[in-house]
DNA sequence: TCCTTTACCAAGACTGTCTAGGCTTCAAAA
DNA sequence: TTTTGAAGCCTAGACAGTCTTGGTAAAGGA
């Protein structure tokens, strides 16, 4: 009952990480705090939910990886968005704005 | 890979159904079928998704049953929104915007 | 030297949804 | 009368995505 409500919403986080890989490469880490900070501080997200989604969007061919050294000269590594990736994007963020409006006319019209 | 993404937001099942029940009661399928149909058809809820959460509403309180007879002359279990139903749906209510409100800044500013 | 921070990684639990069935009852069709 | 289909409820099992909690290694400052 003192339980928070989660700070995502299940099965967006993939659709999160490749917009926040949308202009730039960036390393795991990097691509937390680029939404926690973007969202205002709405969203976070937990090291145990990024990097298996990292892996589910690599093994997607939708992000490609490579080791590289951050800025404060730690190694790390580094994201980038692949052309599949963009598409996915694309489609996700397409069946985003089509459900979410399904939900707001249940929620006004209810 | 022909796989179609869900026609629901995993977790916002449970908002959807209290919000269903906001006005009146009804029965099972009922809700299911109001959902849908205020939806334009975008959301569909499986019975295999509703009935797990009616009982979920049920344990918490938040909803209470009884059985009746539908429109159609079948015996049915109505549900009706309590109070903590009320609150639980206008807090459920609230989180969503707050986090849809995360998510669309980063889709604005990603 | 020790501690903190950065960064990556893994195992297991948990929750909510979906698939795929099954049951009963009513009503209409054959 | 028998059959069929639809309405309505229900369950078991699989699965996916997230969270909790743990860990490792290296850099830098005290």
């Amino acid at each position: 009952m003192a339980k928070e409500k989660t700070d995502l919403v299940y099965g967006t986080l993939d659709m999160l990480i490749l917009k926040a890989l949308q202009h730039d490469p960036r390393h795991g880490l990097a691509i937390a705090d680029r939404i926690q900070q973007i969202s205002k501080d709405i969203l976070h997200v937990e090291q145990g939910s990024l990097y298996p989604a990292l892996y589910r969007l690599e093994a997607q061919g939708w992000i490609k990886a490579e080791w590289g050294v951050s800025d404060n000269n730690r190694k790390a590594r580094y994201y980038k968005l692949t052309a599949a990736g963009r598409k996915q994007l694309s489609a996700e963020e397409k069946h985003w704005v089509r459900i979410t409006k399904g939900i707001d006319l249940v929620l006004a019209g209810g």
